[in-house]
Parts: structure tokens; C-alpha cells; sequence
DNA sequence: GTCCCTGCAAACGGTTTGCACCCGG
DNA sequence: CCGGGTGCAAACCGTTTGCAGGGAC
């Protein structure tokens, strides 16, 4: 579980100042084990603060982003999601029901840098579409 | 090159009525080397028949993404590219510029659908990013 | 006390939709 | 002639921005 202060030091090792907003969106995607939406965090803070704005959530998570502290993943145009997790991974997404999972980390093959010619990269990034655990056992009820 | 009868015969046997609208936005895709947004489409098929709306190019550019006959590829939350290389490819996107350029296939190494558990995978997706050829050469002047 | 952050509302960019008219089959 | 496609404008949705006031340091 993550304790106040491991958030605040995180907060303060990246130069950003603490203020509510701020740590009300890092514990809430710690807390989370799935992706959220900026909407999600606005509903989730808004509950507990009715003053708190979207606006500001959207601020707060830019300036998390930028600080490295959370990561932006964009799927399909739809609203972006945050991911708190930090390690390297890749993502699995669902085609009937749409969640968004982790999956372990694993690099390009040699072959592909040598076709990549002049080309410097930077990052990998791999998307696996397909059929999750739940909606496959939906798909096929029985035999 | 690209003739009439071949964009026509195409259309045809997707089913799809052959309007002056979509077989243009087909014509359009099948010459660009380079993905091309809905509004580049938009404006270039706007030039030859100025009444052509935006609205039936996004609605031409659905109908042939159902039928197949150009992906829609989204990255980053920007305005979608649209893309009529059919054969399975993967893409690189530059962090300077933001060219997005297609780099040839390679399949998941056969360790990876192992540690997906009890998923189905249907697709498997690869965006790499760094810099472009022209990019580097910016970067690094001289020495 | 100084900036930076916040909240609000308005603006924004990309995309979709409702509707009346039009055209391909 | 019928059904689907088209053009237009307005709606939509996620996100950003300008501004005035407030809070962190």
C-alpha cells in the first residue's frame, strides 16, 4: 500500500510543488490497478472535494506526465488513459470489452533494428489485440 | 500507378456503391506514399469539386475502414492517419517531426504468447519511436 | 511576497449526427 | 423508383486556455 509520505517525497524529487490536487491524482492512480481516464480521476476527486475542477485535473496530470511520474497512453482515439506503473511493459487490449492490460516487457528482435536503416529508436512500444480472459469465457458459453 | 478500373473493381467488390466521393478519397489514398489525415483529404479533394463537405470524406473514409480497404491508425490522440498499405507492416513514428512511417512486419517472439495466460491474440501491433533520417541529420550538424 | 496552481467558463480541434435533397443501381 | 450517399450546420467529446483569485514555499 502506498503511504502519504512515499507519495509526497515522490511528488518532491521531481521539483513539483504539493498541493491537493496533485496528490489526490498520484494516490488515486497508485491505488488503482487499472488504467484511468482523467474523467474517472475528476469523478473520483470531485466526490470527496465538489470544489475540485476538470481543468485541474487535466493540469495536474500533465505536470505528473511531464515529471515522468505517470505515463499517457492514447488507444484508438479514445479519451487518453494514465498508467502509474512505471516499469517497462507493454499493453493488451480487448476487442469486445476494450480494458486495457499490462503485459511483461520484452525487446524488438535484433532483425528489425538492422531494417530500420538510418532510422535512431528510441523506444519500443507493442500492442496485443485480442480476446481477455472474462470475454473469452463469454464468447464460447459451452461446447 | 493506380488505374480507374482497378479503384472501381476494388469498391465493387466490397460492396460498396461507387460514389464520386469515395472512389476520390480512395484515388487520393492510393497515390499518397505517406498516411494522410481526413482533412488533407478533405482539402485536396475540396480543390478539384468545391463542394465536397468534410463530413462525407469522414463518413467515406468509415465506410472504407469497415470494408477493409484502409486502416485507420490513431497515435497519440492526435487527428487519425489513414493508411491504404493493406499488407501487415508496423509503424515508426518520429519524436521530432511526428512523420509516421511504415517498417516491414515481424511476428511477437513465441515467448510472449506464452505469458499472455488465458488471452486470445489476434493482433499484434508495434510502434517504434526515435528519430527519422532526416531528423538525425538535423540534429547532429557537424561534429 | 512571489509564483505557481486552481477553478471557472469559454474556446478548441477532431469527429459524428440529424435532416433534407440528390444520385447510383 | 428506392435506399443509401451527400452537404450543411449543429452537436459532441476530450482537452486546452485565459483570466482572476488563492495557496505553497
Amino acid at each position: 500500500m502506498y503511504k502519504r509520505e512515499e507519495i509526497v517525497r515522490a511528488l518532491e524529487q521531481s521539483g513539483l510543488r504539493i498541493t491537493s490536487q496533485r496528490f489526490c491524482t498520484m494516490e488515486y492512480l497508485l491505488r488503482r490497478d487499472v488504467h484511468s481516464t482523467a474523467d474517472e480521476i475528476f469523478h473520483a476527486i470531485n466526490k470527496s472535494d465538489p470544489r475540485a475542477s476538470r481543468a485541474t485535473v487535466y493540469n495536474s496530470l500533465n505536470a505528473l506526465s511531464r515529471a515522468g511520474l505517470v505515463r499517457e497512453i492514447s488507444i484508438d482515439g479514445k479519451a487518453a488513459l494514465f498508467d502509474s506503473n512505471l516499469r517497462r511493459h507493454h499493453h493488451f487490449v480487448c476487442d469486445h470489452c476494450g480494458v486495457v492490460e499490462d503485459v511483461p516487457w520484452f525487446d524488438a528482435p535484433k532483425a528489425v533494428r538492422h531494417s530500420l536503416g538510418a532510422r535512431t529508436v528510441r523506444e519500443f512500444e507493442v500492442m496485443l489485440r485480442g480476446s481477455c480472459e472474462n470475454c473469452k469465457k463469454k464468447e464460447k458459453p459451452s461446447c
